[in-house]
DNA sequence: GCCCATGATTGTCA
DNA sequence: TGACAATCATGGGC
């Protein structure tokens, strides 16, 4: 059914015709009655509407959340808690992860805000124009202010109902979001090919003491993409397992030897493939390991088609374009005894006392020292 | 679905 | 505090 200014014209001209109506007064008087009469059943109607508990609670998570309420830099409750979750020590590494999940956060609040607004508009306009509606049916009926009231009550317990409705969406998209974000973080990627690549290079080059500096770490994790932690944590993973299962890792050690070595016979020094610093390789600092003190130092030269990693550092060592012979204290080979005496990788070179590889001459962060 | 590889976590130690 | 060792949990190949 559609209005047209025609039709308008005509109700307003019938309302004109009834307000100047002789009988007019007559019939108000028998409406006031009836009015009278049924003002109880309204009364008894308008009951006090007790506060929803389930809007209470919507309310109570929204402000836990930092969706409503005073702002904190987007959402400060929540990312607070995702800290806190997170495990204390590692939050700075998921400083990524809590900006993308904060303004996420502040994108739901600002949808939020708006929409709220727009819903306490539309039930104040609404709210007028019923109410200019009723006083000017007040002209021709009675309207009591208490059914005004009643109206308005009304009206606002719809757009309530409604905006309970937004509340609820909104909590279940920040649920959505939380849940997403844990997810994240509990999930294990797999480092991408060329990320283990980097590591492993830094790795077998560094056989003999695989203890980067905290300067190397972060060139190692800018190179990889990952965190200073993940790259603590794949070194420490990397040291056990290497240690307990040596033979397997023999071939992929061969491997980056070969790299290593080709990418120093090529002319200089490869970033990744590094050099040993003096201070491991010249004491020897190849890890003394059950097991790999045979495999490493039990073998006399590189007359195998395969040799490890930190036999091709102590030629290059040697026999390097710069040279490091200087400091390997005369001879490139390793002294088993030296080695034996140094003890493990914990022994041979503690991190504090001794140049860590890192801070070698090639090494990752550095190419300035010594 | 099983199994292995691997990144992450936790507890302990120096 | 960093390293180690054990363990957990997940990804990915088969």
């Amino acid at each position: 059914m559609t209005i047209t200014d025609q039709s308008l014209d005509e109700a307003q001209a019938k309302k004109h015709a009834l307000n100047c109506h002789r009988m007019k007064p007559a019939l108000f008087s028998v409406l006031c009655e009836i009015k009278e009469k049924t003002g109880l059943s309204i009364r008894s109607s308008q009951e006090e509407e007790p506060v929803d508990p389930q809007l209470m609670r919507l309310d109570n998570m929204l402000l836990a959340e930092g969706v409503a309420g005073p702002e904190k830099g987007g959402g400060s409750a929540a990312a607070a808690a995702a800290a806190a979750a997170s495990g204390g020590g590692v939050s700075p590494d998921n400083s990524i992860e809590h900006s993308d999940y904060r303004s996420k956060l502040a994108q739901i609040r600002h949808i939020y805000h708006s929409e709220l607004e727009k819903y306490e508009q539309a039930c104040n306009e609404f709210t007028t124009h019923v109410m200019n509606l009723l006083r000017e049916q007040s002209r021709t009926r009675p309207v009591a202010p208490k059914e005004m009231e009643r109206m308005v009550s009304i009206i606002h317990r719809k757009f309530s109902a409604i905006q309970m409705q937004l509340k609820q969406s909104t909590c279940e998209a920040v649920m959505i979001l939380r849940s997403r974000f844990l997810d994240a973080r509990r999930k294990r990627r797999n480092f991408s090919k060329q990320a283990t690549e980097v590591l492993n290079e830094y790795f077998y080059s560094h056989l003999s003491n695989p203890y980067p500096s905290e300067e190397a770490k972060e060139e190692l994790a800018k190179k990889c993409g990952i965190t200073v932690s993940q790259v603590s944590n794949w070194f420490g993973n990397k040291r056990i397992r290497y240690k307990k299962n040596i033979g397997k890792f023999q071939e992929e050690a061969n491997i980056y030897a070969v790299k290593t070595a080709v990418s120093v016979t090529q002319g200089g020094h490869s970033r990744t493939s590094s050099p040993t610093p003096p201070s491991s390789a010249g004491s020897g600092g190849s890890f003394n390991l059950s097991g790999s003190g045979d495999m490493f130092l039990g073998m006399p030269g590189l007359n195998g088609d395969s040799y490890p990693a930190s036999q091709v550092e102590s030629l290059r060592h040697a026999m390097g374009p710069g040279g490091y012979g200087d400091s390997l204290g005369g001879g490139p080979m390793y002294s088993p005894r030296e080695m034996r005496a140094n003890g493990g990788w914990q022994e041979a070179v503690t991190p504090s006392s001794v140049t860590s590889p890192t801070e070698g001459p090639g090494s990752v962060h550095s190419d300035t020292s010594n």
